[in-house]
RNA sequence: GCGGUUGUAGCUCAGUGGUUAGAGUGCCUGACUGUGACUCAGGAUGUCGGGGGUUCAAGUCCCCUCAGCCGCCCCA
């Protein structure tokens, strides 16, 4: 094998890869029609960003000190002496783009969706990979609470459109940074005597971003951590008030939520509400969608300060997640496999392909001269719904043969007959 | 980035340091003169992940490396 894919990448194939299945190109279309077929419903239009960036941007927007800033990013210097990175998350480009080209609606919200590779370097393994593939939503310029809600409801519906069951949503409010400076103190405090003995780069992380101990999974930490006064006592009389509007907003769309308390996310520029989506079935580790409020977002690149709400959603995981749950996915099936019997039969044969075509029907025939009972294995294998007999007899008498390859059954009807029998 | 584990035919996998590396399945051809799947007969296929080393001899032992998977970190 000379070359192989990069690692932490994939191919997505018209054929299922061994031990792959859900990297079928025809589920990744099904996954994007269903979602921009959901999403136009509401409004959201799509945006297209470069798959890199400046890196400052990201810089600016995850935060210096979140792990895709330190250690994650997939960055290099271009023959300009630019330093740019792949875009390791969806929303700050769609945040420049915004900025950049002030396509605002004057006095709408603006509802965008995307569908787009991101790139984290990180060690991979199954549900994780070093180029991801994110769909995801964002909502510009409202702060009302069911702005929060119509983003939630929506990751949650299509997860159910897409035909699984048992997704569950993770909600949590981080309140406004204020707050969080304040929870961050309590938290250290709490702590104090636990770090005591630890390294002092261990500390310093934790001194950075205090919440981020919260969701530790180190048995030590979490004792420690035992009694600690959960982050929703400590927000804000305005940020309890959102936050319960938009508990109040989820229930009227009736999306089952779990208050999680350990829910902070990795990145800088949440503000208020954050919330994942967790399916069992995918492992407890994996999320399968993640977003939250950032209305400092923007001001932190740059612009003027505008309230926004979004979510990314992962279609790897996605898609992984449905075949652990074995949730058939729709082939697309080709209509018709057409054979030519005899050797006269082959130009007709090629002149009513055309004909299926152009009234939208996906046929296929025969392109090496094969035998006929070759050229029947051929429809077989193609996935045709039926083969399309034409021989002496046929062309004769004007019928055509129909054979249906599921059952073996076949009948002759009048080829005049033909498009409207496929259309059935 | 850290720890563990795996890598042999298209696929699933056997293979005590000792001929020319096997099985099942799939694939190709034929029996089949107008019919795929079933049956029967025949056939092709490997850089044993890659590189180096030890040895008379390496798929097998050692080192390095690449990739997958599991756990950690983190997240989609």
């Amino acid at each position: 094998m000379p070359y192989q894919r990069p690692r932490g990448t994939n191919d997505i194939t018209p054929a299922p890869r061994p031990n792959e299945p859900a990297f079928e190109v025809h589920k990744w279309q099904h996954a994007e029609r269903t979602f921009q077929g959901l999403v136009e419903r509401y409004g959201y239009q799509e945006i297209r960003t470069p798959m890199f960036e400046d890196i400052e941007l990201f810089i600016r927007s995850s935060g210096e000190t979140s792990d895709i800033v330190t250690k994650e990013m997939y960055d290099f210097y271009d023959k300009g002496e630019r330093h740019v990175a792949l875009k390791p998350e969806g929303t700050a480009p769609v945040m420049r783009s915004y900025l950049e080209n002030k396509f605002a609606a004057p006095g709408l919200p603006t509802r965008l969706w995307y569908f787009s590779h991101s790139f984290r370097y990180g060690r991979p393994g199954k549900g994780r990979y070093r180029q991801l593939h994110q769909l995801g939503l964002e909502l510009i310029g409202s702060s009302s609470p069911r702005a929060d809600a119509e983003i939630i409801t929506l990751a949650y519906r299509y997860f159910s459109a897409m035909g699984m069951t048992g997704q569950k949503v993770l909600l949590n409010s981080i309140g406004k940074p204020a707050d969080r400076i304040l929870f961050g103190a309590v938290i250290l405090k709490h702590t104090e005597s636990y770090f005591a003995d630890r390294d002092p780069a261990e500390r310093a992380k934790a001194e950075a971003n205090p919440l981020r101990l919260l969701d530790t999974k180190d048995p030590g930490l979490r004792e420690a951590l035992a009694g600690l006064p959960s982050i929703l006592k400590h927000l804000s009389p305005e940020s309890l008030a959102h936050f319960e509007s938009v508990k109040a907003a989820l229930d009227e769309e009736e999306i089952p939520y779990q208050i999680s308390d350990d829910v902070v996310r990795g990145l800088d520029y949440y503000t208020d509400t954050v919330f994942e989506v967790v399916n069992e079935s995918l492992g407890e580790n994996l999320s399968l969608a993640g977003g939250g409020r950032y209305d400092h977002l923007i001001g932190q690149i740059g612009g003027p300060a505008t309230p926004s709400v979004g979510v990314g959603i992962g279609v790897e995981r996605l898609l992984l997640t449905l075949e652990s749950l074995g949730i058939a996915q729709p082939v697309p099936p080709l209509d018709a496999f057409l054979v030519a019997a005899t050797e006269e039969a082959k130009p007709p044969v090629r002149k009513l392909a055309n004909h299926l075509r152009e009234q939208g029907f996906k046929v296929l025939l025969d392109l090496d001269d094969k035998k006929l009972g070759a050229q029947f294995k051929s429809a077989d294998r193609s996935g045709a719904k039926v083969a399309l007999v034409l021989g002496d007899d046929e062309l004769a008498a004007g019928t055509i043969t129909v054979k249906t390859l599921a059952t073996g059954e076949q009948i002759s009807i009048p080829q005049a007959d033909l498009a409207a029998y496929l259309a059935r």
